[in-house]
Formats: structure tokens, C-alpha cells, sequence
RNA sequence: GCGCCCGUAGCUCAACAGGAUAGAGCAUCAGCCUUCUAAGCUGAGGGUUAGUGGUUCGAUUCCACUCGGGCGUACCA
């Protein structure tokens, strides 16, 4: 698509492009005809957005507003010489009118809009997709939680709004990677085959004195138990590092991939930490970083210059133990994620690693790496409450509550949803009590019923002998059918947005909508009954519905049952 | 102390790039099924967008400060 405005930032083109899309496409058209007559209009971003109120048309722009600084001269005066000058066909435009401060507001013409429902009644289950990045690769990282315990529900945000990001890019065009980092090394491993050996001389009678900083869940005596099962006391000399520590690991991970499995998650890549010291990609990077001058020794421990890298401190990167700090590790392992060739890098976190990932940053780009193709998404907490209580998370405490309780409690599409609801940037509140009890009245049933009331429709019709038909579409009419139909024509533009925003929970605000607008024009308007050419055409108008409705539903993982 | 994130209706959250009368769901109240699923629909009440200033035609949105909450601020990951 020719996306080239001249005297406009990168910025605002980009913004521009992505919302090129149909109907706005050809608003851009029109206005760039005009240019001519007024060049001021060259150098202000031109943005179309759909007004809040239906009675300021279908897309309205404040360009007019812009100008009036640069041209000297009141907004709707301007608004007025851009409505003179500019030619539109009447086919697709019905009425532009001049509102409030200078708001420009297009109408479109409804017979126009309706052309929506062939095209998904032709591309079904594909549309929605774009192909706007057909090519590009991309990797998303996300969960990487080490195995040294259950998934909790804290990670249950990461997991889920990681896998829809994903579903979004793969809606796009990227081709994607799942990935999950994991690290089975280091003193937090050691502490969790000790815990199991300990356990698992309590089991053979010994006294212990189990320690509080250990792990206290009972996945930790489970393991142990299995052990014991398999043999016997043959173990009781075995060391903590040995076979302890490889079967609580085995068992652990087993035990996380099958939680991600019961939300449909699967991750096709696990990248292990130690293979970047087995490979040697850490001790390269060290040379790197020795040959560019950014490292210093200072107290036995060797220390990377981030300060003349514009960061506040310098930091360690390995100990004077001779052990790697975190950090060097981790910026070795996002320069494989470069080499493997990935157009776009998307590393999903807790908030408690938000400080870490601008050292990553600056390492990385120092050593000539694109860094703005990484996306660091960083989700906030989730607190949990149960009673009115706030439920503190640990694991190594084992006062958490896991995932694979909660997907039991109330399920995989209402788990699903609940976290992709929600902006990442906000605090979420997850009430447990209020979940378990009140899940029907979760807005994912709201958005199921919608599509299972179509199929029971489309099933009773059938028999009716009625089938849809997209000859009469001019007949929906009414306003509720218009206003359905205006719903289906945002949806691309909202998969795309969602999608280069990261935001998943712009889609269920989305299906909300558009479920919404279904429920209204059920209500109002029967098809059984009405006249035939209305009834096929209404068909053919909710069977679209259900089209987008699953679509949507898919993007974010959450089942789209004909019945309930 | 410093840095990042957040503060919107009783509760949980939206508001697309700074746009028009700040919107949903839940909860509360009043209505709507002898015809396609009432897990639905219609209507009502509920707001100084934490506060004070500033920027401008216009601020929930941007800036400054104050208050309140979360997370960091390791030779832990």
C-alpha cells in the first residue's frame, strides 16, 4: 500500500498505515486530492476515528481543528472549504456534515457497508487475518518460569496473554515462535533436590529439621514419595545435586507443561540457559564486551560499564566467585534470538523484571544488535483475594494457589478470558471467590451464548427449509442490523490494532460489542416469521455474526460451543 | 531516598494519537417470554476521572507538584 505523506514524522505515517484499512483508505484518497488546493494539509496528520455517538457519522476527523492554527482561521471555516472541495462518490459516502468545535463527519452509505457480510461469508474462518507481516518471523517468549514448583496463578496472566499475543501476531502474518527460558541450574535448583532428599529421609524415618527457606509445597513429598515408591531406601547416601534434583526437575516441568496443556498452551521451542555456557555464547560475549573496553575489575568481580551506556550504575556480570550474574546470560541469550533471524522479539515478564530488561537493552545494541526489534511487555501483578483477604504468593512458602486449581475450579475458557480482559498495565484483582462462585456471570458466557443462540437458530431454520442469502442484503435496514453490520466492518481493523498494540484485551472489549449488538437485534427482529427475502438475508447477516464471533473467540484461546 | 507502573461509578475495568454528553459488566431498583436459547433485552439511579496548578479551541489522556498503592533499586533469577 503507497503510504508515503511527505513532511509527516515516521511516527505518524506508521500510525497512519495501520489504519488504511477499506473505508478509511479511501478517505485518505479523497483528502490527498486535495492537497493541492490546501498544501498546509501535507504537513497535519490526517486521523479518522469512529466518534463515540452514532449521530456524528461512521468516522469522523479533527483536521479541520489542526489547521486552524497554522491557517489563522476559525476550524469550521476551514471544515467548510474542505467540504466544498472535496469529491466522493455517493455510493459510498452518503452525507459528510460539519459538527461541534470542526469535526468533519462522514456517513457512509449502508448498502455500501453491508458488502461486509459476502466477504465473510466467502473467507469464513480467515477472515479477520491480514497479511500485512506474510514473511516476518517472530518470537515470543513468555511463562520461562524455572522449574522448582507448580505454576501459581500469578503466572497464569503471563501464560495466557504470551499465548494470545502470539495468536494475534499469527493473525497478522508473522510466522511465530513460542518460546520458554528456562534456567535447571544454580543455588535455587540445589535447594529444591535438597528439599526432596530431605523429605525423602523423613519418609525413611530420619528426624529432620526441615529448614524454612526450602520448599515448603507438597509436591515436594510427592516427588520424594515416588521415589521412595521406586527405591526404597537405596537412596538415603545420594547427594542433593544427583538424582533428587534431576527427578524433581523431570517431575516439576512434566507437572507446568501439562497446566499450559489444560489452556491449550504449547510452547515449540524450550531453550535451556545451560546450553549458552555448554555452546559457548557466554564466554564469547565476555570477549566481546573485554574487546569493546566496557568491562572493569573492581573487588574480584567483573564489572560492565552500562554508565557509558547511559544507565544509572554499573553492573556485575560475574561474580567473584567466577559465576555469571543473570544479566550476561540474559543478553547472550537475546543475541541467539537475533541470529536465529526473528523480524520482531517479544519477551512477556512480571513487573518485578522490569528493571532488568534496559540493561539487556543497552547490552545488546552496543554490540550492534537492532534492539527496536524487541518489545519488552510487562504485565502488572495479579493479587489475589479469597474471603476479602489478599492471598500472599511464594513458592518457596507454598501459600499460592496454582493454576491448574483455578482451571479446575472454574475452567479454561473463563481462565482464558479473565486474564486477557485486561490491560497488562493495570493492577488486576482476581477475586477467587467471587470466580468460583459467580462464573456464570464471567462476560466469556455473555459472548458464548451469543454464538451457541445463532447456531440453535441456524439449526432450527434449517428445518424450516430456510437457508441465507446474500441477494436482499439492502433489506437489513432497521437499526439494529446496522448497526450489527457497522460492528462486523471494524472487526479487521480491530485484530490488526490489537495485534501492533499488543493488546489482547482490545478484542474481548470488541466481542463484547459486537455481542452486544447481536443480543439487541435478536430481540428486535425475528427471522422466523418475517417476510422470505428478510429472513434469508438475516441469515446470511447472523451467520457472518458467528463467523466473526468465533474468529474472535479463537484469537483468544476460549472455546465457541453450539450448544449451552 | 531514587526509578518504573498504577489511581476513573459501591466493586472489577474501558475510553483507539489530546476530541464531541467519560462508557461496560457486576451489584441495586422497575419492567419484558403461549413463536428462532431469559446465560437475553428495555429503563432508572450511581462520577469534582485521587488532589492542586499549568499547557490549549478542547485534558481521564501531556507537564509540574502533593497524596495513596504495586514493583524494583543485589557479587538472587
Amino acid at each position: 500500500m503507497e503510504c508515503g505523506r511527505p513532511g509527516i514524522g515516521q511516527r505518524e505515517q506508521e500510525v497512519i498505515c495501520q489504519r488504511d484499512l477499506k473505508l478509511k483508505e479511501y478517505l485518505y484518497q479523497i483528502f490527498k486530492e486535495i492537497e493541492e488546493q490546501i498544501p498546509e494539509l501535507k504537513e497535519t496528520p490526517l486521523i479518522f476515528e469512529v466518534p463515540k455517538s452514532e449521530q456524528h457519522g461512521d468516522l469522523s476527523s479533527n483536521v479541520a481543528m489542526l489547521l486552524s492554527k497554522k491557517l489563522r482561521k476559525n476550524p469550521r471555516e476551514i471544515a467548510n472549504d474542505i467540504l466544498s472541495l472535496i469529491k466522493y462518490d455517493s455510493e459510498i459516502i452518503s452525507k459528510v456534515e460539519i459538527a461541534g468545535a470542526g469535526f468533519i463527519n462522514f456517513f457512509f452509505n449502508p448498502n455500501y457497508y453491508t458488502k461486509i457480510i459476502k466477504i465473510i461469508l466467502e473467507q469464513k474462518d480467515k477472515f479477520g487475518k491480514s497479511s500485512k507481516y506474510s514473511g516476518k518471523k517472530a518470537n515470543v517468549e513468555f511463562v520461562s518460569a524455572n522449574p522448582t514448583g507448580p505454576l501459581t496463578v500469578g503466572h497464569g496472566r503471563n501464560a495466557v496473554v504470551g499465548d494470545t499475543v502470539a495468536n494475534l501476531l499469527e493473525w497478522i502474518g508473522y510466522q511465530v515462535d513460542r518460546e520458554y527460558y528456562f534456567n535447571n541450574a544454580g543455588r535455587q535448583m540445589r535447594v529444591l533436590g535438597d528439599s526432596v532428599r530431605l523429605r525423602y529421609l523423613e519418609i525413611l524415618g530420619e528426624k529432620i529439621d526441615f529448614p524454612e527457606d526450602y520448599y515448603q509445597g507438597d509436591y515436594i513429598k510427592d516427588i520424594a514419595k515416588k521415589l521412595f515408591d521406586e527405591h526404597s531406601d537405596k537412596l538415603k547416601d545420594e547427594t542433593a545435586e544427583g538424582i533428587f534434583k534431576e527427578v524433581a526437575e523431570q517431575e516439576i516441568f512434566a507437572d507446568i507443561k501439562k497446566t499450559l496443556l489444560n489452556l491449550n498452551i504449547r510452547h515449540n521451542i524450550f531453550y535451556n540457559e545451560k546450553s549458552l555456557y555448554d555452546e559457548g555464547n557466554i564466554s564469547q560475549l565476555l570477549k566481546e564486551f573485554e574487546q569493546k573496553e566496557l568491562t572493569y575489575i573492581k573487588d574480584g568481580a567483573v564489572w560492565l560499564k552500562l554508565t557509558s551506556l547511559g544507565k544509572e550504575q554499573d553492573k556485575v556480570i560475574v561474580k567473584s566467585s567466577g559465576e555469571p550474574t543473570y544479566r550476561l546470560p540474559d543478553i547472550a541469550y537475546h543475541i541467539t534470538k537475533f541470529n536465529r533471524g526473528y523480524d520482531l522479539i517479544v519477551d512477556l515478564f512480571g513487573s518485578d523484571h522490569a528493571a532488568t530488561y534496559p540493561d539487556v537493552m543497552a547490552g545488546v545494541s552496543v554490540l550492534n544488535f537492532d534492539s527496536s526489534k524487541m518489545k519488552v511487555l510487562i504485565h502488572q501483578f495479579v493479587t489475589i483475594t479469597q474471603d476479602g483477604e489478599v492471598v500472599k504468593m511464594s513458592t518457596r512458602k507454598a501459600n499460592y494457589i496454582t493454576l491448574d486449581e483455578l482451571i479446575n475450579e472454574v475452567g479454561k475458557d473463563v481462565v482464558r478470558y479473565f486474564f486477557n480482559m485486561r490491560n497488562i498495565s493495570s493492577h488486576m484483582n482476581f477475586d477467587l471467590t467471587l470466580a468460583k462462585k459467580q462464573s456464570d456471570e464471567n462476560p466469556v458466557f455473555y459472548l458464548q451464548y451469543a454464538h451457541a443462540r445463532i447456531c440453535s437458530i441456524l439449526r432450527t431454520t434449517e428445518q424450516e427449509n430456510l437457508r441465507l442469502s446474500i441477494d436482499h442484503l439492502d433489506l437489513l435496514n432497521s437499526d439494529e442490523e446496522k448497526d450489527l453490520i457497522k460492528k462486523l466492518n471494524r472487526f479487521e481493523e480491530e485484530v490488526l490494532l490489537s495485534a501492533e498494540n499488543f493488546e489482547t484485551h482490545r478484542v474481548c472489549f470488541y466481542l463484547e460489542d459486537l455481542a452486544s449488538a447481536f443480543h439487541k437485534f435478536y430481540t428486535f427482529r425475528r427471522i422466523l416469521g418475517s417476510e422470505k427475502d428478510v429472513a434469508e438475508a438475516r441469515l446470511a447477516l447472523i451467520t457472518a455474526v458467528k463467523i466473526v464471533l468465533k474468529n474472535g473467540l479463537t484469537i483468544l484461546g476460549v472455546e465457541a460451543p453450539e450448544k449451552m
